[in-house]
DNA sequence: CCAATATTTGCATCCCTGTTGCACTTAGCG
DNA sequence: CGCTAAGTGCAACAGGGATGCAAATATTGG
């Protein structure tokens, strides 16, 4: 996929196949991946300490995001063009207690919380556990 | 401390030590706390799978909640009543990047949100990340 | 108050994730 | 094509979660 070499070269990263695997897979992937997902999905053919710094290259570089989840860590791409210094994902995740998938969902805006008196908020991060359409019967 | 034994009693659990003592932190303590903060607290007198038990066991009566963070899984007690079955936190929690602590804001109710269509909400997860009172120079 | 028993605990052990150091390999450049 | 900085694999360690089993103990009924 000459997409993800773009997107490697863009960010000045060497093309090397594990960056091009993991990224295509976490591109081609809508749900959001552990480390141990992608580890599986790439059927072992890189060490999981390779996997490891490369979806810490990623998030430094701002090309994923962590998805924190009931589970653990996930990692999706990022939508918005961020960087390393400045993820801005207003967006919510949504984990779907029956498929077990994590997604993000991103046509939704967060509103705005009030907090109390003092406290200076930088970053939210909104779960919403539940069911999702696809698992959904009621339709 | 005579509230915790009750709150033992309440739940149809034996009074053990390890139980009070980390009732008692967690009670005291009005952050969030991870197991092995507990375990450093109660100065290894027990064996951390005892307190991962007791933590479960505390959790499945509905005495203490989880509370998700990026640096991983932290416990609180919890101020509503609650059971294993239906544990109803609809408050928020806040952790501040400068002390590092995490904290419920109970007194704050999470604004609903609309999912998109086929979406059903079960539970949702609130964390803001920010400076506290206490951090925030600006007052 | 004591004995019986169901519960709880500690220990051994396993698995999974994250993290670091170091030597070997390789991508990208001139 | 060869140099060099960057990336990789391997070994090793730390932390947390989880389970089985035998020893210890809280509770209860006598
Ligand atoms: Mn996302
Ligand atoms: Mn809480
Ligand atoms: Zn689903
Ligand atoms: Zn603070």
């Amino acid at each position: 996929m000459t997409k993800v070499k773009d997107t490697l070269r863009e960010h000045d990263l060497r093309n090397t196949s594990c960056r091009e695997d993991v990224l295509a897979i976490l591109t081609q992937n809508n749900a959001a991946l552990s480390h141990g997902e992608i580890e599986r999905e790439l059927d072992n053919r890189f060490d999981r300490v390779t996997i490891y710094r490369t979806l810490k290259t990623f998030v430094d570089k701002g090309i994923i995001h962590k998805v924190l989840d009931e589970e653990g860590l996930r990692y999706a791409v990022c939508k918005d063009q961020c960087s390393g210094s400045r993820h801005h994902h207003d967006h919510l995740h949504f984990k779907c207690t029956v498929c077990g998938l994590t997604n993000c969902i991103e046509n939704i805006t967060i509103p705005p919380i009030q907090l109390p008196a003092g406290y200076k908020s930088i970053e939210t991060n909104l779960l919403i556990q539940g069911v999702c359409p696809l698992c959904n019967s009621d339709n």
